[in-house]
RNA sequence: GGGUGGAUUCCCGAGUGGCCAAAGGGGACAGACUGUAAAUCUGCUGCAAAUUGCUUCGGUGGUUCGAAUCCACCUCCACCCA
C-alpha cells in the first residue's frame, strides 16, 4: 500500500508582485480554495493599510485566515499554523486543493514543514522578565547569559538582535533544553505534504516601481482613515498588529511625530525593504519554483499553463 | 556691479597640510531568521592583477617632501548690499 502525501500548493513571492491575482486565477483553474499565509490579512478593520483582497476579487473562492482575528488579539506563528492546519482539513474535505498565497514566509516554512512547537503557556511572564533585564543591563550581559545556557545559539545569533537572544532564553526557560536543539531537529523534518512551491517575482526595479505607486494608492484609498479610525477603537503601537507596514507610520504621523510627507517616505522605503527580506527568505528555501515575470512575458495565462502543468508532473492534478 | 558663504565619494554631511579612499547618517546591494516575522538583526558600498597599486573631494594652474585641506584665477549656487 503506497501511501499518498495530501497535496499543497504555496503561491507566495515579495509583497505587490500580483500574488493575490494569480492566485484567484489558479485557484479558478484547478479547483483550489486560499489559505491566506499574511501577518496582517488575518486582522479585521485593517483592510486598505494591508493590502487585503476584496470581497468582490474572490469570485466565489473561499479564504481562510482572512478576517480572523480582531487587532487587540496576538498572532504568531503558533497561532497560524494550528488555524491553517484546521483550514487544510476542511479543503481536503471539500474535496479541493489548498493554495497557501501570501508572504510571509516564516508562516509558510511552520506549516510547509509541520514545524513542532513546544507547549508552552500563554501568558509567559518569562519574556516580560527578560525584556526588563535587557532594559537594565544591555545587550551584553543578555546575550552572555545566553551563552552559559545555550552557547550554540549565543553564537548564532547576534547580541544586537535583542528580540531573538531573548526567544532564545525563554524557550530555555521554558523546556529545559536550548533551542538551537529543537531548531536543528526541525530542521532536519521533510515536509509531510506533497507539495509546489511557487514564488512570484518581477524585476527589481518594477516591483520597487509597483510598491510606491501601491502606496500611494493606500494613500488615496483612505489609508489615513482607516488608521484613525483603529486609533479611535484604542488600538494602540504596542500590539502586533499595529507593528505593521503603513499602520505604524501613520500612527506617528497621527500622533504629531513625523509628517505625513514623511511617513509616506518611510511606508515606501519600509516596504522596499521587507520585499528585499522576502526574497532573501524565498531563496535560501529549497525546492522552490521560480516565476519570473519576465521570462513568462508577463503573461499570467503562459504562466498558468507552466504552472499546471508543474502540478500534474507532481500528480496534484 | 560690490560683499560674504559655499561646491566632498549615489544622496545628505563631517573633515581645514601627512594618521584620508576620506567620520556619521540615508539609500542601494547582500545575508541571518523555527511562538512579536509587515518584526528583529548583521554585513557591505571608488577601481583593480587587491595586506599592494591606481583614480577621486567644482575646474585649471601653483606653493610644499606631501594638498580634500594653503594660494591665484575661472565656473556654478546661496544670501546680503546696490
Amino acid at each position: 500500500m503506497t501511501y499518498v502525501k495530501d497535496p499543497l500548493v504555496i503561491l507566495t513571492g515579495p509583497t505587490a508582485v500580483g500574488k493575490t491575482a494569480l492566485s484567484i486565477k489558479l485557484a479558478q483553474k484547478i479547483g483550489g480554495e486560499i489559505i491566506s499565509a499574511d501577518s496582517m490579512q488575518v486582522y479585521r478593520d485593517m483592510n486598505i493599510g494591508s493590502a487585503k483582497i476584496k470581497e468582490e476579487e474572490m469570485q466565489g473562492i473561499p479564504h481562510h485566515l482572512i478576517d480572523v482575528l480582531s487587532p487587540d488579539e496576538e498572532f504568531n506563528v503558533y497561532t497560524f499554523q494550528q488555524m491553517a492546519k484546521k483550514s487544510l482539513a476542511e479543503i481536503y474535505k471539500n474535496g479541493h486543493i489548498p493554495i497557501v498565497t501570501g508572504g510571509t514566509g516564516f508562516y509558510i516554512q511552520a506549516l510547509l514543514h509541520d514545524v513542532a512547537f513546544e507547549q508552552e503557556e500563554e501568558t509567559s511572564h518569562v519574556r516580560g522578565k527578560l525584556e526588563a533585564l535587557a532594559e537594565e543591563k544591555g545587550n551584553v550581559y543578555l546575550h552572555e547569559l545566553l551563552r552559559e545556557k545555550d552557547p550554540v545559539s549565543a553564537d548564532e545569533i547576534h547580541e544586537n538582535n535583542v528580540k531573538r537572544v531573548i526567544r532564545a532564553l525563554e524557550f530555555y526557560e521554558l523546556n529545559g533544553f536550548p533551542i538551537s536543539l529543537h531548531n536543528k531537529e526541525q530542521r532536519e523534518k521533510k515536509s509531510p505534504y506533497n507539495f509546489v512551491y511557487f514564488v512570484l517575482n518581477d524585476e527589481r526595479e518594477k516591483l520597487y516601481r509597483r510598491i510606491d505607486a501601491r502606496v500611494d494608492m493606500m494613500l488615496k484609498d483612505g489609508l489615513v482613515h482607516e488608521v484613525k479610525h483603529l486609533r479611535d477603537m484604542g488600538y494602540h503601537r504596542d500590539m502586533v498588529s499595529m507593528q505593521g507596514l503603513g499602520y505604524k507610520e501613520i500612527l506617528a504621523y497621527l500622533e504629531g511625530e513625523i509628517t505625513l510627507d514623511d511617513a509616506i517616505y518611510l511606508i515606501k522605503r519600509d516596504t522596499r525593504h521587507f520585499a528585499k527580506r522576502q526574497l532573501t527568505w524565498f531563496r535560501r528555501e529549497k525546492d522552490v519554483i521560480w516565476l519570473n515575470k519576465p521570462e513568462f512575458s508577463y503573461d499570467e495565462d503562459i504562466m498558468l499553463d507552466f504552472m499546471t502543468d508543474m502540478l500534474r508532473k507532481k500528480g496534484i492534478l
